[in-house]
This record gives C-alpha cells, structure tokens and sequence, in this order.
DNA sequence: TTGTAAGCGTTATCAC
DNA sequence: GTGATAACGCTTACAA
C-alpha cells in the first residue's frame, strides 16, 4: 500500500529510530487522521467501509499492533486487564493449581494474569503487591503472609478489587475464600476415632501459619468430642519440611506409649512421614491433610481429607470478577468443604494391622 | 498537610471523581511545580532537602502512587520492565516449575512476569503472545505448540527478546533451551539392554509433539546400535493421559511375546503405566521420562530420566536477561543433559524378577 | 534550585 | 463521515 518502513537513509534526524509503528504513521500511510484510525480500531460505527478497509491494510502492511497501555492512558474506563496472583511459590503444586484455575477464568474474561511469589516472606509480600498496584492491576488474588495487609487500603478504595486466599486477612473488609480446615481434620479424627484409635497423634506446621493452627484446632476437637484427654507429647506442632516430618515423627513412634494413628497437616508433613513409617515395624494409621498425586499408587494407598484446589482458586476469581463487574455488596468469606478419600492408610485399626477396614488395600494387590 | 482529599460537594464538575492522586495533586500540595515532584520520585540530584521532605510528606499523606504505565510511555528506555511467560497450562507441576525458575531471576532483576497457557493450542498461543506484545512486554519465555511463530518476527525487530524453551521454534533465529531428549532416551535403553533386557517396549506421546518424536528417536538409536530389529508392537506413539497410557500398557503387555522392559516418555504415561503394570502377574523393568514426586516411595522406586526443570527456567531466563542487557551475538541453541537416577523399577532383569539389581529395591524393605 | 513547555501513543470532545 | 485539538499522568528538554 504506503511505504513499508519510515527509510531512513542518512539524514533523516526529524525521526530518530521509532521502532513501532503508531497509529499516527498508519494514519499517514492511509491518508486519514489519527482519529479515524482510532475509529477503525475499535471497531467505533460511522466509518465508510472504503476506509475501513484502507485504514486495516495500511496497519497491517505497517505491522501496527496498538499500544495498550498508552491506550488506557485516555480511556474513561481505566482498565489494565491484569490481575495478580500473590503466593507463597508459583513453582508449589499447591500454589500453582490455584493460579491455573485463576487464570483460566481471566483468560475468560479477557484478563492477562501476572504471578508473583513471596517466598512466605511479608518483606517482599508488601514489595510485589505494591509494585503491581503501581502497575494499576484491575484485581488483586493473593495468599496472605504478612500479617498487616492495611497497606493495601489506599488501593483498595481506589478500585482495586483484592480476594484473599486460603488465609484471611483485613478480616471484614476484603472477599475471602477458605477451606474449611477446622471441620476437614475434625472428620479425619473422627475417621480414626471410630476405627477404635484412641492414641492419635498430630504433626502440624509452624503455629504462626493460620491452616496450621485451624488444623490443630479441629484435631483437638475431635478429641476433645470423643472425651479423649490430649496427650501433649502426640501434638507436634513446627514442622515445615517433609524432613522435619520424618524426625518428628521417629520421635513420636519413640514415645513410651506410642500412637496407633498419626494425622499429618499437610502433604509435605504426610511425605515426611510416610518415609519415617516404612522404616518402623508397628503399622500406624495415617491421614493426610491436602490429596497428591499418587497417593492412591503408594501401598497401602494414602488416605486423605483433601480441599478442591481448583475450586478455591475458581471461587476467589468468580468474586473477584463480580467485584470487577460491579459489584458493591459487602465483603464476603466463603468457606469451602474438605472432602475425606479413604485410600488405605486411615482405615487401619490400632491393634497392629488388624483393623476391618485394612482390607481394601490389601485387595488392591501389588504389581 | 494539605487537603487530604479532593473534596467533591455537589458542586464540583471541573473535577468528576478522580481517584488516585497525580502528581500534580502531590505538587498542589506541596506548594511546588510538578517538575519537581519528579525530581524526587525519581531520586535525581538538584533539589533542597527541605524540598524533599516536604513533597515526601505531601505523596505520602495523600496516598500517591506513581503510575507506571504512564511513566514509561515517556521514558527514553521505554522499558516496561513485565516478560510474558507462555506455556501449556501452569497447573501443570512441569510447567510450573519452569514458571518458578524465571519468576526469580526476572525477580532478581526488578522484573514481574505474565503467565499465560496456551492449552497447546496453536490459535490460544497466538493470541496470548500478541496480547502480551501489545502490552509491551520486555521479553518473552515461551514454550511453543504451534509450527508458525513468524508472526513474532515483528515484535522481535521492535525489540522483544524472545526465548524458546523444551521445544524449538523459529530455528536458529531466536535463543532456545532444550533437553538433550534423545542422549536422555538412548541412556534409559541402554540401561535396559545392560541387564539383559532384549524386547523393550517405548510408550510415547503424541508423534505431533517435538520432545515425543525425539525421545521415541533416543530409542529407536539405542536398539539399533544394540543390533536388535524394532518390533512395531513395541513401539506405541500417541498416549496423551495417564489413562491412555494405562490402556496402552494393557495392550502391550497382550502380544504374544510381550515386553520384558518398558520406556515411558513422560512422567503421566509412567504413571499410566504403573497403574496396568501392578495388575499383571510378571514383573516388568520400567524406566520414565521426566522425574515425579514420590518415585522413590513407590514400590519398587521408579527409575528415570530426569531433566533438570529448573535449570531449563533458569538458563531461558539467563538468556533473556542477557539479551535485555544489550547482548546482540547471533541467537544460541542450548541443550541441557538429562540425568538417570536408578531406583529400583529399572534394574529388574529380563527373566522375571531375576536381575541381580532388583534387590536393591526389595532391599528397602515395606513399612 | 526550580519551573515551563513539549511530547509519549492513544482516546474523548466537539466541530465541520 | 471525518478531522482538529485537548487530555491522560508522567518524563524530558530547556529556561530562569
């Protein structure tokens, strides 16, 4: 159509090196104004189809692609169409699946999602959620560390719409979406409570992490319910990694009364002590808390109260969309259900391997 | 300091609902030009101290928070400091881990990052990767599906860097890390045929897929430099799911002279495997590719091939950076070793459960 | 040390 | 139907 590229044979100063077409130079090449390339761009009516298509080949030829921040810079509508999705570690199976659910309802919605991790760490917590406020993101979905988030209030009565995730936090103030922890490792108790363990065991993470501390909460209800005097030296809590598991939980089979049954408070916790459990001869009933993949292929299969993931990163970008959207009603908390799969391992009863329910493992069989 | 915030009575049209400060409001405030509250933002030398401190005060009591966005699109060095991060689906612990390993480098480096899945549809990757041009990402890490990435090429000479990882694209013109697929298959048969193993059966993905082809290749080398003919019966492409590949397995293992040995391509299709293997009656040695949590824990271990995911994240990303900082050296294809970590599965012999090497799995007893 | 004016690439206003 | 021109929030060039 017009000329290719904007030549630029030695002296040609006025135009130093723009290496983007603009719509003023596709305006140029079409012979129009800068406003009716606009027009043509999105889509506005009152065009003549004769330009239309001259403004279309002139961006194409020119290889013009629409700045989309400088475009936002004007619009009444302020939009980024970004969200971010604040966790602990992207790379974390857990964390990962809640931001592929996440993203695929911003893809649906024509939103773009940038991840940022915090490594657990408030510091940079603060750091990432500043910096993508400062990139004007529409939305906000984050997995909470710190324990102050006010930060966020100024953003927040800006118009950024934020949901937090897994962990509460501006408690009242913002959407939040839960598990039900409480309830999920409540049921898992109860589970080995009605197998006739009555010495179970609980390994639970750092008390200054929210699900740790809720997990334990339900763990001591349960027991509590069933009129079952907690043993503190059967309540570990502080153990992070799936090697701390394995120590703490050599520790508990070394006690002079040891457990029957062990419910771990998370799937690291519960790999920890898987490895520690296969090195002891007394069978220990095991329940997990959060499901992993295999667990049905280990042997006997891994028996676990597990939360829909997909479904916490689904639920917490459905408010936030219809926050997005408009929405004005008061902040909300939902609360989402754990579900328990018996797979083997909790189904074992505390006189040795002798438990009813041990079965079903065993009639998986073995390769 | 000065009016907190602009107060709007009902008569207050010159200015609508303005929610954020601007800089102007910060100078406003202060009492000086805007020019200097840039100046201070931006830390540039040549201002009053108590200048300073009292702009500092003003941005500070009205909640200001520069807008990038806007910033940049005046800036010299239009940098918008954001790199785009396609793969197939984050959910997925693969590509989730790569995403892990840019996130911190681009971290390192001030940088946040976009994901977006493309679903390994062609028609999805390429609108992700123009969405995110036209949002000007600085660099892009992409996992390619489609066989047409030329619609890049103008983004490429605008400036973006572009990084291909695990499969290549638009070859030999942009930087591209890939495992050494075929040396990593080759190394798993000849492990096989070590311990005597002469029928070995490959189960691979979709022939479609780069990495599937190759590894199928790494096999086909093995075998033929063994001397032993290629039974078709053992060769099976196209298994995508776990199930597909449980199926598959099945099938396999019906022929009349079934395998004594099993190479899968990725770690679903080992799993797959695993699942039909523990129904039949006589062992068969398997070797995967690609490493998964708990292979040691499963009984026997499952030995693979493993590459290193997070050096694969890490060197795209090395690359990238390097290329953000200037370098301009023609564009580089690296290829990363894949490793085989023995764990049990993979050292039983051919007749039966025979092999000397199957002890060492047998050798770690049950819990 | 500080301020004025122009401009980044686009959309909004309003006139022709 | 189409086009000047201002404006978005900020940085850069140049003056004072």
């Amino acid at each position: 159509v017009a000329e290719q590229e904007p030549r630029r044979p030695d002296g040609d100063p006025p135009r130093p090196s723009r290496l983007r077409p603009t719509i003023k130079d596709v305006a140029a090449a079409a012979g129009v104004s800068l406003k009716t390339v606009s027009r043509v761009l999105n889509a506005e009516p009152g065009v003549a189809a004769t330009t239309v298509t001259r403004v279309r080949e002139a961006a194409a030829s020119l290889g013009f692609q629409r700045d989309e921040a400088a475009a936002n810079l004007r619009r009444l509508d302020r939009s980024t169409h970004l969200v971010g999705v604040v966790t602990g570690d992207v790379a974390n199976p857990f964390y990962s699946q809640l931001v592929g659910a996440v993203e695929e309802i911003a893809r649906r919605h024509g939103y773009l999602v940038i991840v940022a991790s915090s490594g657990e760490n408030p510091a940079i917590e603060r750091e990432v959620l500043q910096s993508l406020c400062a990139r004007r993101v529409d939305g906000l979905v984050v997995v909470p560390t710190g324990a102050d988030h006010t930060f966020l209030l100024s953003s927040l009565a800006a118009g950024t719409a934020v949901v937090f995730v897994d962990r509460p936090a501006l408690v009242g103030r913002v959407d939040t979406v839960l598990a039900a922890n409480v309830e999920g490792v409540d049921l898992a108790a109860e589970h080995l409570l009605a197998r006739g363990h009555r010495r179970i065991a609980f390994l639970g993470d750092a008390p200054g992490i929210y699900t740790a501390t809720q997990r334990r909460d339900g763990y001591l209800r349960a027991l509590q319910r069933a009129g079952i005097t907690v043993d503190l030296a059967l309540l570990r809590m502080g153990a992070h990694s799936s090697v701390d598991a394995e120590t703490a939980t050599d520790e508990l089979m070394a006690v002079a009364d040891p457990p029957t049954a062990l419910i771990c408070g998370n799937n690291r916790l519960t790999v920890g002590a898987l490895r520690s459990l296969r090195r002891h001869r007394r069978p220990v009933a095991l329940v997990g808390v959060d499901d992993f993949e295999l667990a049905d292929l280990l042997e006997p299969g891994v028996t676990v109260v597990a939360q829909d993931i997909t479904a916490l990163g689904q639920t917490a970008a459905e408010l936030l969309f219809r926050r997005l959207g408009g929405d004005t009603r008061p902040a909300q908390t939902v609360h989402l259900g754990m579900r328990l799969i018996p797979r083997g391992s909790g189904e074992v009863g505390p006189a040795d391997g002798s438990g009813q329910a041990a079965s079903p493992a065993a009639a998986k069989g073995v390769g």
